[in-house]
DNA sequence: GCAAAAATAATAGTAACACTATCAAGTAGC
DNA sequence: GCTACTTGATAGTGTTACTATTATTTTTGC
């Protein structure tokens, strides 16, 4: 059993070298110039996680992203036309990399029972340090997600901004999630609530825990994934 | 049985009539000026929650407001400091709405499985029109509720705020929903955190039934109740 | 190694936003 | 009729979110 799990482990860090030098897939049409294309780009990219992190995304401003990087503003517009455009690049990053991260880390489990309890983990979990993407602090970006990300959705162009496939990474991952819950448990009637209800939830937890204790039972010694994990295995009758 | 039913009908009714002339208590800090003690106010509170559902709590402003109503920008700012600030009275005045309906319709049951089953009942529900408060339109306010509310809180100041009390009665929904939970499954761990995924989850249900259908199963024939009663009464192993 | 092309920086400018301050006008209570 | 209070009107400030133009630096193709 051991040697078998060696030998799995194996094979998944040889497939993680594999794709070491991936590159997360962002819809093009979210900026004007690809910002992995030059210096100047990943530098945008790396300090605008920092930037807004640091100060939220109300009071960012590609002028304070500027000085920061020791660049012009004028300069950042040539990347992307707004910062909402920007945060759309960050968020779409962050859900591709943490599809990826699901894929990998789900893809050798043939039990769909393991595989769905191996996918809750990853989704609900806290983000932890990536040194595949040395200009992402994945950390901070997740954070991001947290505090920003439901902003990005919630406006007027919402529709419009779906139709031209800005919100496809994040839709694809809940579909996937949406398909191991119907794996686990083939008659369950509302797999992609239950999915989106799993990873719009782990985000707001994971914001009560830090702001609003009183309206939530997670916390470091039991986090998010003990939660979610029981209410999934339980209305899909699942045993843990 | 019916008899009974019926004469618990009429306590509720004289209940909603003793109270019906009652207002929804919002923290005095939120406000200048409180917008209920003049005909200026009303017809702010009256008229942003048309103007924020036109045309998104991003585009509203003050100006915009008064030219709707035919008063002046300045005049406004002597009521909120800021548009958050009215953002965050009229979501406080939805949870302080929501939670009068929440004791009006519970209150008289006694089992507590199907008190849960009623209060979930009222929670995930869409929101439907109240005729005791003329200045507010309730299902345009539950639509702001839905595409804004999180916006209030997803800030740097969120922990500022909080102290001050403006989520307190947002946090007081959901430790009476959490209670109720406790009551009906004593021994289960998280009470707090199911309360908060079924009130953030409903409006997180009832958005992407409007913009990313394809995420959820919920609909107009089987609406966001059906999916989390399921998920309550199965996570907490009651019987539907 | 140099010219052309591309990328970036610098500067200026605009309209809207988010206010603050001041003063005038109306109105309500005593 | 005086006072206090509310609302309206106007003006002004600093910031944001850009766009446009021109200058400078860097890259590249030959």
């Amino acid at each position: 059993m051991i040697v078998l799990l060696l030998f799995l482990r194996r094979i998944i860090l040889d497939m993680e070298k594999l794709f070491s030098n991936l590159t997360i897939t962002v819809h093009p049409k979210i900026y004007l110039k690809d910002p992995e294309s030059s210096d100047l780009g990943l530098r945008i990219i790396e300090h605008s996680i920092l930037l807004v992190d640091e100060i939220g995304f109300e009071a960012f401003t590609f002028k304070k992203l500027g000085q920061r990087i020791g660049s012009n503003e004028s300069s950042i517009y040539r990347y992307f036309e707004n910062k909402h455009k920007l945060l759309l690049y960050l968020t779409n990053w962050y859900w591709g990399w943490l599809e990826y991260k699901l894929v990998m880390e789900t893809y050798s489990i043939n039990s769909p029972k393991d595989k769905l309890k191996q996918a809750l983990e990853v989704i609900t979990r806290p983000v932890e340090m990536d040194a595949s993407f040395s200009h992402i602090d994945e950390v901070k970006l997740g954070q991001i997600v947290v505090n920003e990300f439901s902003k990005s959705y919630l406006t007027k162009e919402v529709d419009d901004e779906n139709k031209e496939g800005y919100f496809s990474i994040y839709k694809r991952l809940i579909h996937r999630v949406r398909d191991m819950i119907l794996e686990a448990c083939p008659e369950y009637k509302h797999p992609a609530s239950l999915a989106s209800t799993v990873v719009d939830g782990a985000l707001h937890q994971h914001f009560l825990m830090d702001h609003f204790t009183s309206i939530t039972d997670c916390k470091k010694s039991s986090p998010p994934t003990v939660f979610f994990k029981h209410l999934v295995l339980n209305t899909l009758n699942i045993d843990a």
